[in-house]
DNA sequence: GAATTGATTCAGTCACAATTGAAACGTACC
DNA sequence: GGTACGTTTCAATTGTGACTGAATCAATTC
C-alpha cells in the first residue's frame, strides 16, 4: 500500500515534531525562515528540508523579501488538513 | 528531536493508508478484524501491527466476541485526533 | 484432548524518511 | 568585483517503521 493520497500526504507532512512545530507558529502569523529557526533548534538545512515537504504538501506558500524567504500557511491549509482525518472522511460520506 | 508527544502519536498513527482506513471504517461501525480485513487486503499478522499501534495510541478498543475481537473508535477518538492539528493547538492557545 | 479457526506475538529483513556535511544559489553591502 | 548573509540543493549515511514468516495464544467444535 504505497499510496500518496492527500490525506497521506498531508497527515505524513504535519507527523513530525520540526514540520507541526512550523505549521503552529505559521498558523499565528507568517515568518521569515531565520524566525522559525529560532523556534526549532535544527541545522538550517534540514530546516529548509522539513520546509520543502511541507511546500510540496501546499500546506504552505513562500515569498522572497529582500535575503530573507518568508513561509506563511497556505489559505486552505486549516480546511484541507481537517478534512484529512479519517473521521472527517467518514462524515463527508454520510453527509 | 524524538518527541512523543500526544499530537505526534496520534497524527503518525493515522498517517499510514492502512491505519487511516482502518479508522475511517470504524468511524460508522464497530467491526471485527475479520471483517476489517475484508476492507484492507494485506496479512493478517501485519494488520493486526497495525490494530496495536492504535490500540496504544487510544484511538481504538477492543472487546473480545468468542474467537472474534470487535474494535471500535474511542469515544474521545474524534475529538482528540481534531486536537492534534497544529492550527487546532494555535488556536487553543489563542483562546 | 485433538483439531480448527481467529487473532496476536516474535525475530529478522527491507525500504524509505530523517539527518549530516559540503557545495551552490540569490541578494545585499563595501 | 569581492565578500557576507540567508537559504536551498546535493550526495551520502543513519535510523526507524513497515513488512515477512514462523510460532503462539485463546476460544470453539468434535
Amino acid at each position: 500500500m504505497p499510496e500518496a493520497t492527500e490525506p497521506m500526504v498531508l497527515l505524513q507532512a504535519m507527523a513530525d515534531p520540526v514540520r507541526w512545530t512550523v505549521l503552529a507558529t505559521l498558523a499565528g502569523a507568517p515568518r521569515c525562515v531565520c524566525k522559525l529557526q529560532e523556534q526549532v533548534p535544527i541545522a538550517g538545512n534540514l530546516l529548509s528540508y522539513h520546509l520543502k515537504v511541507l511546500r510540496e504538501a501546499g500546506l504552505v506558500t513562500t515569498s522572497r523579501r529582500g535575503r530573507w524567504v518568508d513561509y506563511a500557511l497556505a489559505p486552505d491549509a486549516a480546511e484541507r488538513m481537517r478534512a484529512a482525518l479519517p473521521d472527517a472522511a467518514m462524515a463527508a460520506v454520510n453527509a
